[in-house]
DNA sequence: CTATAATCGGAACGATGACTCCGGTTGAGA
DNA sequence: TCTCAACCGGAGTCATCGTTCCGATTATAG
């Protein structure tokens, strides 16, 4: 049941009717309703476990050498395990912290991968002043804007890539240097 | 009555219902349904005007000198002009390419804004390879994300920043060096 | 095989929101 | 002042969705 919702979670998005979820999976709405006691609750249940899933491997990561690759690689990786999956999308951008493990979850998420981004900043490879959130709205952002936009395969890896020079450009430069910019 | 609809699609975004609108103008619904045929039809007739208005400026900035920097100026004006009106971030997102006009004023934007970031790209403050449907999904995405995220005005800023600084980054080199980075 | 419990399915309910319709009102012309 | 037409307001209609409820069905125990 849960690998249907999922299904139908990530290709439809969270606004897809809770009796499309339950038809397609061969049961009543009742019965969904049996396991889970609201809509968003099962769907707080699948994007906590995908959550939960990316703060292991960030965890996971934080063993290795290269922090700047290790670091960019992963975001890469995110990316592209998000693009097909609008549930996910749907829960970084909603304000959704209404369910209380939801929120959890993104902590966490951003716990862990924060500190992918401190070995990363240690070690010069991206600039020292950007927090996790702001790069998780970055690429929340550009991921959710890219099918309503029309952009292409190439056009994505663009994007990406200016993100990234971007997060590179000050990496060394000092904080107080910012100013000077622009 | 566009005034009023206007400030309110600006700052609740496209959700708002109807009848927000005619109570908040002091008016019946019916009335407003008489000058426009449907909600979208309301909503296009208000961000078509200022999409033209931003096209307008656009032709305007494009016989000034120092192309990169009236460039980056005109983004920066852009998001501070966008940033409290949900409804232009909306219109912007939806694929909403439903409204005949709506589509006109989205393809007029594009290709005026794609004069100002062609002048940037030749003088070579912008890298050549990418578009300004890109640039314009990069912006949308970032600017509809900061609220969700909670993001201050710093972090705004720094957000920004960050694009800015990896459209400017290869904006020097040839095509071909592209896959050498990464 | 029967009785009982657990589980299931989907019709029905209630809320919301876009849109329609018609009785009332206003204002111009005589 | 009276008439007629144009305009207005908001109650009512229709469709969509989340959620509930209960009769039917299946599984289990004796």
């Amino acid at each position: 049941m849960l690998e249907v919702a999922q299904e139908v979670f990530a290709t439809e998005g969270l606004s897809v009717p809770i009796d499309d979820i339950a038809k397609r999976a061969g049961l009543g709405v009742g019965t969904l309703y049996r396991h889970f006691p609201t809509k968003e609750a099962l769907f707080a249940a699948i994007v906590v476990t995908r959550m939960d899933d990316v703060s292991a491997e960030a965890r996971a990561h934080l063993a290795t050498e290269a922090p700047g690759e290790v670091f960019f690689a992963f975001l890469v990786r995110m990316v592209d395990g998000w693009r097909q999956k609008k549930d996910f999308i749907d829960a970084l951008m909603s304000a959704g912290a209404d369910l209380e493990e939801l929120a959890r979850a993104k902590h966490d998420l951003h716990r862990d991968l924060g500190k992918l981004l401190e070995r990363a900043q240690k070690g010069g490879e991206v600039r020292k002043d950007v927090s996790i959130q702001e790069i998780m709205a970055l690429i929340a952002g550009t991921v959710g804007s890219l099918d309503r936009h029309g952009i292409s395969a190439k056009g994505r890896e663009r994007m990406l890539s200016v993100i990234f020079d971007g997060l590179r450009a000050q990496a060394k430069a000092k904080a107080k240097a910012k100013k000077a910019r622009r």
